[in-house]
DNA sequence: TTGAAAGCGCTAACAA
DNA sequence: TTGTTAGCGCTTTCAA
């Protein structure tokens, strides 16, 4: 009934105890729900805290409980539906036990991962999820280990941290995969990632990404199954955006000894690879082949439909999300640990390469 | 240097005090930046706060301040790229300006927003961004407004809130690309959305939705334009998962009468109703034309790449977080709020119609 | 510029 | 089952 404009002063415990004539601690446990009240109490505070529009001030109760129901998320790009789908997972999970989610955005970059940690922190949260931006430093993961705070990581591995891991075997699926291109005929297998490094890639540099030094580790294991090397020349990081990765995939195709094969490492180089050969007037896969990371629903719609390695995003969520929960209320593991498994789902953009492929001199 | 892993008290305001040998107060506005403070003190209590490592409590720190630099997103769906698009722009902004943001997801449940936005409120969030799930019951953000915290909505507008919006005309852009269809040939114009209603859609229905009501205005009107009517039977309500979006998909299409083009109205309609077309051996557009709201980067892949209506979601965001913020802080409206405006972007997904529509008979 | 002390709105001993 | 009384960790009077 009071819809006066104006900010009101919140109607806190005291005022409702006052309204239901019973002490400031009664009324705190009839609202709070602990205790013992008697049923009498019980109501006259409920129908004061209604009648006044009582609601409880969540920071203050944060405060002596030590508990916020809240967990921090950090991840690299929340535009990618990579994490699009995975945040669904854990909000979904959290909501299913009275956790709310603080999301920052670190567009990738450590310092903002290593900020954004602390906020979290400061704010205390009950627990973090976090996709490390880097595989390497991970100091400031350290630092949420020995505030004892719960943390568990998502989408990849950081180094000297024994926190729970929710992602999928990169390696074994990359070897798999670039097996599969393998036996199609292919050789001259290229690998497209956002990864920023300071210079081009080259055999045995050491990757600041466990995600990308896996699959690359998959792909190398491939190769020297046929008595192959990885053609180093063909793994191309640093891609940007849309027209860096076009400019990349341009590269890959020229010369006198191009691609045959492309994986994009995740959806939007894929975007960008496709369009690039699309544009060069090549066709897919008659002229060069093609592979992606993630079973986004549009890569049924293009024609051909684009051959991909399916991971289980969602369920990486719900499972990282369970996992942080289970620790913060301190239960032990109920469920073991669901699989994270990758498919390698063959639609029709692999097919043999036109001319076989020559093995590189260099 | 204190790496005993064990979850140890925190360190408080009083602690680092007494390290510094001042009073609580002045290492409190040492550490907080408020106040008067010397220079001795001020050094002092910053060596003794970097050497016990101490973390300002947040929650303490909101506890007396009333505010949490932190603002409430609540969305229907995240995993939907245009969400995450917009979620972009609020994190991005927000950040700027030193706020987090706390993000819950509805699932487009009335219910659940209800609940979402109690929850903010209750975590004394500094203000609200929503998208509501219902542009006609909005009881709960006319609660939001009586508390008297900021609330800008995002994406729909809402019934009797004088709260500021941030999204595009729809009428406008409904209208012309409507009318881009007609003078193409197309009367059998199909319009299908997830919106949930409990009837099949019937002409001068009320929607929901104030999205989908101005769309169907713009289409009504551009119909209306050229002496005909909206056909109502090919408006398509309560499209839920890609299963039931091919259904309604192979229904618009068989029969004496099917559709000639198809509008859709999202990016995940969109998914449905392509691979629907293309499983019933279709080509578009010269079986059937088509048509979509948000202009994805996979719109480019397809053969022929799709027509699309797109919206400045990012730009939407952040309009929407920086009006908040300055609602928040009390400030006038700096700079005049930039136009949101769609277009339509032709691409190849619509051409003139194989066979003359027959005008319908009922 | 400092410090003592009083809150913020709640929970949690402790007695009664 | 109730009420009283301390806090939680910080900010904010108010005097000095």
């Amino acid at each position: 009934m009071s819809t006066d404009g104006s900010r009101r002063r919140d109607v806190t415990v005291a005022d409702v105890a006052k309204a239901a004539k019973v002490s400031k601690a009664q009324a705190a446990r009839a609202l709070g729900n602990y205790g013992a009240v008697s049923d009498d109490v019980r109501e006259r505070v409920l129908a004061a805290a209604e009648e006044l529009e009582y609601r409880p001030n969540e920071l203050a109760r944060s405060m002596n409980t030590g508990r916020s129901n809240t967990i921090g998320v950090v991840v690299g790009d929340i535009e990618n539906p990579h994490f699009g789908l995975a945040m669904r997972g854990i909000t979904d999970t959290a909501k299913k036990s009275g956790y709310n989610v603080i999301l920052i955005n670190t567009d990738e970059e450590r310092a903002a991962e290593v900020d954004a940690v602390r906020v979290l922190l400061d704010k205390r949260v009950d627990g973090l999820i976090v996709a490390p931006a880097s595989s390497v430093e991970t100091s400031h993961l350290q630092q949420v280990q020995d505030s004892g705070r719960p943390l568990v990581l998502l989408d990849r591995a950081a180094q000297g941290l024994d926190a729970e891991t929710f992602a999928v075997d990169m390696g074994g699926i990359s070897y798999e995969s670039t097996k599969y291109l393998i036996e199609s005929g292919h050789q001259r297998i290229a690998f497209v990632s956002t990864l920023k490094t300071d210079r081009p890639y080259e055999e045995g540099m050491v990757l600041d990404s466990s995600q990308i030094s896996d699959r690359l580790e998959g792909i190398r294991r491939a190769f020297k199954d046929e008595g192959l090397a990885l053609p180093a020349d063909l793994v191309r990081l640093n891609a940007g955006d849309s027209e860096s990765v076009k400019a990349i995939t341009r590269g890959l195709l020229e010369g006198p000894d191009p691609a045959t094969a492309i994986i994009a490492s995740d959806g939007l180089i894929a975007l960008g690879v496709v369009e690039a050969i699309q544009e060069a007037g090549l066709a897919i896969p008659a002229d060069v082949s093609f592979l992606m990371y993630d079973d986004f629903a549009w890569t049924r719609l293009t024609t051909p439909p684009l051959t991909v390695i399916a991971q289980p995003v969602y369920d990486m969520g719900i499972a990282a999300a369970t996992a942080l929960i289970r620790r913060i209320e301190g239960r032990k593991s109920a469920a073991p640990t669901p699989e994270l498994v990758a498919r390698l789902i063959q639609r029709g953009s692999v097919g043999a390469p036109q001319r076989t492929a020559v093995r590189a001199s260099s």
